[in-house]
DNA sequence: GCATACGATGGGAACGATTCCATATGCAGA
DNA sequence: TCTGCATATGGAATCGTTCCCATCGTATGC
């Protein structure tokens, strides 16, 4: 006895409803209508007999169309990239498509490896945010005529969307915001931002917007894993004396983390030490006073990019110039911004 | 000019390499062995020089082998799911296999739409961690032959393997250690444990436990995003006058997040109103004193339901009886058990 | 009443791989 | 020299679809 799953084929079923292989491909490619109803409800009773499901595999090899999408996730436990993989998940849905999702780790081995699989794969397009930089096996998909859109992340001189934050705007709003509260010298907490455009635009925006405004500020780029350099840097910046408040201003989600819990560990009560993160997560409201965040359109973000391909997809890719999608971050203030 | 995709085909490497497809094709079927090493360097240039990469789709569809597992997820947004996927797909990875994930949201219509998906992909093998109840069409995929384990959540007949917490001894590490720090009344706060057995058989240790240790014990079993009902309840249970410390035990991480916001807007102190979550989460170190929880070994939950499969699949599906598999939870004492 | 068109259906060649079987060559042993 | 059996390679059928191109009524136009 075969341990093997037994599906049934169109074949099976077209022999059972008494028809042919093309009128049951018909049948459920979507050419109902050209079935007579009699026919029609043959098919479906056989095929229900039989518990009949066309093979995608199949149907996507003679096509060209596996009906999949790729994704491309740096770090599927940040509550942002998942935020926004559920938006281009839905989208996906309503276009009748699905995902393939592939997490990286932030490893740009992972990341080669992630592509050449969803490749081979034949998906239909891909949404990459990646941390690392495959450009050259980005690009060589693109020449390939692979629809492609970056999230957050830009890249070279590769013809492809760009969907993400308006990232000099979104410094703008904190350190509008920032200053009103009467925060006078900032602090940036940022990972590196060398492989990784979004941190560098951030980066600039925030060097640029300090010295408009006439603010002291000094950025932190280093990896946020090593609590100790962190925590020193933190420890010196509270402590070197100074006529304004501080306060902190962190680039994402995992920076806003880590200078929480470095707060934390110097005792400093958010509020006198002001902090504003990009990215909302859960918990911000219920840390101390509340931490004030940046919050991103993360659906509208996903879906967007699920857009982009569609619409380089349907109008043949070359015609349609390469774009950038931007979003407008929306402050939540709470009380880490309020003295 | 065509817009498609062009992607070479092992035809055409063969030729490049004056060769035959089988030879290429046992090039990339891990046949290489066969092959002279002069045939081998031919067929790797040819192959480079079109850039060739075996189309996966064919290769499922003759071999009958997708190399693709498929896992159902309830709530993508839930850090839990994602840690337990994290895990899943590292195994997924160690066995050369790709991960093709669905999100439900907790819809049983979509579980069902997803699980036809999945199963029209012809993945070998199923992770279903769902809330709904698809368990006809789990069923009928069992009957096939297809290698399933249910992830947190067990199946009526279903013969299928079971990967969870012990949450029986989840639930009295939890009630030992309030008894320990003096906490006497007990809130317990979980979603409705119709659909998920891992929410039945904790709330009926719950109820055992609190019974057998002697202590005052109550359940809130309702949707936790009515925030309003939560909330009169939670005040009532710290208003109501009573001779011990109270506490509140939270199912999982949902309601850990909803239990944090109703105590705050009490005004009641961590610690004062004991408070212990089930789910370990970035957040609850930096919580007021801290929040107790009882941390899953997500990771190894996620691994272990891949090996369940690799078993399963290896050894003809019949011949192992399905079992359960039970990882012990780790308690994670904070500021918030503490008086 | 005949050409035309159209609506409903079926036959068979792809699609890009795997895999069984056949063939060619080389070499050991009789 | 012939048999036997490796090793290296190629030919052709096959997997389950889609899709182009028949085929065959029957209704329409004139």
């Amino acid at each position: 006895m075969p341990t093997d799953h037994k599906h049934s084929t169109i074949l099976e079923v077209a022999r059972e409803a008494g028809a042919s292989k093309t009128s049951v491909s018909r049948y459920f490619g979507g050419e109902r209508a050209r079935l007579s109803r009699e026919l029609q409800c043959r098919i479906a009773d056989a095929s229900r007999r039989l518990g009949y499901r066309p093979n995608q595999m199949a149907r996507g090899l003679k096509g060209g169309r596996s009906r999949l999408l790729g994704m491309l996730v740096a770090d599927i436990r940040n509550p942002f990239s998942v935020a926004v993989m559920h938006g281009v998940e839905q989208a996906c849905r309503e276009h009748g498509l699905s995902l393939l999702v592939c997490n990286t780790d932030n490893d740009p081995a992972q990341e080669r490896a992630h592509l050449a699989l969803l490749a081979s794969y034949r998906v239909e397009g891909l949404v990459i945010n990646a941390a690392g930089s495959p450009d050259r096996e980005l690009q060589a998909l693109v020449e390939q005529g692979m629809p492609l859109v970056m999230l957050d992340r830009e890249l070279g001189e590769v013809e492809a969307e760009v969907v993400g934050l308006d990232n000099a705007r979104a410094l703008d709003l904190a350190l509008d915001h920032l200053q009103a509260q009467g925060y006078g010298e900032l602090l940036y907490l940022s990972e590196p931002p060398e492989q990784a455009s979004p941190r560098q635009a951030r980066l600039k925006r925030f060097q640029q917007g300090v010295a408009a405004r006439g603010l002291a500020g000094e950025a932190y780029c280093q990896p946020l894993d090593e609590q100790e350099a962190l925590h020193c840097t933190i420890g010196d910046f509270l402590a070197c004396p100074g006529t304004t408040p501080r306060a902190l201003l962190c680039a994402n989600g995992k920076a806003t983390l880590a200078a929480t819990r470095a707060l934390q560990a110097h005792g400093a009560r958010l509020g006198d030490t002001g902090l504003l993160g990009i990215d909302e997560l859960d918990w911000c409201a219920l840390v101390g006073p509340g931490i004030t965040t940046l919050a991103q359109p993360t659906e509208a973000i996903g879906r967007a990019a699920v857009e982009c391909l569609m619409r380089r997809r349907e109008s043949g890719n070359h015609t349609t110039p390469s774009r950038r999608v931007h979003f407008q971050a929306s402050l939540i203030p709470r009380g880490s911004t309020c003295r």
